[in-house]
DNA sequence: TATTTGAATAATGAATTCATAATACCGAAA
DNA sequence: TTTCGGTATTATGAATTCATTATTCAAATA
């Protein structure tokens, strides 16, 4: 039987309010004007203003006392220091996540990566980036650790409004390819010490960030 | 010139509430009574609202949908899993910390070690404690990622309301201790490398969880 | 013409009000 | 006595209202 589950309005605002964020209705840098968005969400300004206290406290908004809210601008050093984090989780739910993955969870990922493969091979750069990270999703999933994933995913969450210029040098795509075969190895041999080495040392997202296009404030 | 920082209510309130919580006044599993807390406070609901939401999405708190908030219950698994991620960012702070580590930096922490060795040879465990403390604090503040900086603060807060049984193994201090002495030479060294596989599997948190008392439920 | 001042307007912050859902209470029936 | 049902009470959720602060824009001054 499953539960019912009622959730307030103001989580719901707030997941739309990400979601035009993400999307790019809602641009770095922009002021979030309340009245419209109550108009347009059919709600009053209470949860609305709720919503964007939750989301400032995820990194999304920021508040001006008395000057509202504005969407967070990225800059290049804030998306490093993020993709520098998300490193660290990355490799901790490696660790983590060899002491929990069962037979069918490693046949899984293996399925995984021979698709991923499939798409390195035939240059498919768009599906490539789609298994790859649900390869990590995955792994960080094997993790177990509820704490790692709420904070890997509201990281995560900060960045997913970039839009990557689609462009990823051979040579840097041939490495990423590469470590994912350690990846399966360490995997494999349930080696996490390992496993979390190469997930730290992957990269996957700093590569990109060097091609990241407009929406980051330079300076 | 000093610039005047205007703050908002329900900011103040959510620091307010925190603090209630840290030390233990709000404990694990009870109910947060809206009216009750607004009226201590003098304000009315809706910047108590606000900050209660501020604090559901830091952890702190959770929300059950039309029957208020409750202040999050700490569970043996749950607070294991805060550590193994703060021990995941600590391992980067050591990093990215020697990276930007100056000389004067490290003096300092330097200074910071003697003071926590002769706390350890009185077997003074609190000032121990609380010079460990700032020597962790100064490599996380070196690391110069604000973002990083945040999550670890966010985490701490969790666990900050549990108060270990002032008791830890002779060895188990020794080897904390060993650990900081290779600290060190790895900061001397600039070995970001090594500091931050040191600071990865200092685990200096995790010895105090298996002391832990009350307040964490079991199940 | 550029800059500053002040009034008018609009937006935000916080309290209050209203609607609704949960809880507590009490009596009746098994 | 215990359990069920129904009402009264209380607390929460959300809209609304009020107060205060920013912003805009026009007029006045340099």
């Amino acid at each position: 039987m499953e539960k019912i589950q009622p959730r307030s309005l103001y989580l719901e605002v707030a997941d739309r309010v990400r979601d035009l964020i993400e999307q790019g209705s809602l641009l770095p840098g922009e002021k979030i004007a309340e009245k419209e968005l109550c108009e347009s969400f059919g709600v009053s300004r209470t949860p609305l203003r709720e919503a964007l206290k939750v989301l400032t406290s995820e990194g999304l908004v920021e508040n001006l006392p008395n000057r509202g809210s504005r969407v967070v601008r990225l800059t290049r050093q804030g998306v490093k220091n993020t993709y520098d984090v998300m490193g660290a989780l990355e490799g901790l739910s490696g660790e983590l996540a060899c002491q929990h993955l069962s037979d069918e969870d490693v046949e899984q990922i293996r399925a995984l990566h021979q698709r991923m493969l499939n798409h390195y091979r035939n240059g498919e750069l768009a599906p490539y980036f789609e298994v790859n990270q649900q390869i990590h999703e995955r792994i960080l999933a094997a993790s177990n650790n509820d704490v790692l994933i709420e904070m890997y995913n509201n990281l995560s969450q900060r960045v997913k409004r970039i839009r990557y210029s689609v462009e990823m040098g051979q040579a840097n795509w041939a490495k990423a390819v590469a470590d994912h075969e350690a990846m399966l190895e360490a995997i494999d041999a349930r080696d996490g010490k390992r496993l979390g080495d190469i997930l730290r040392a992957h990269l996957g997202h700093k590569l990109e960030v060097a091609t990241v296009s407009g929406i980051i404030d330079e300076e």
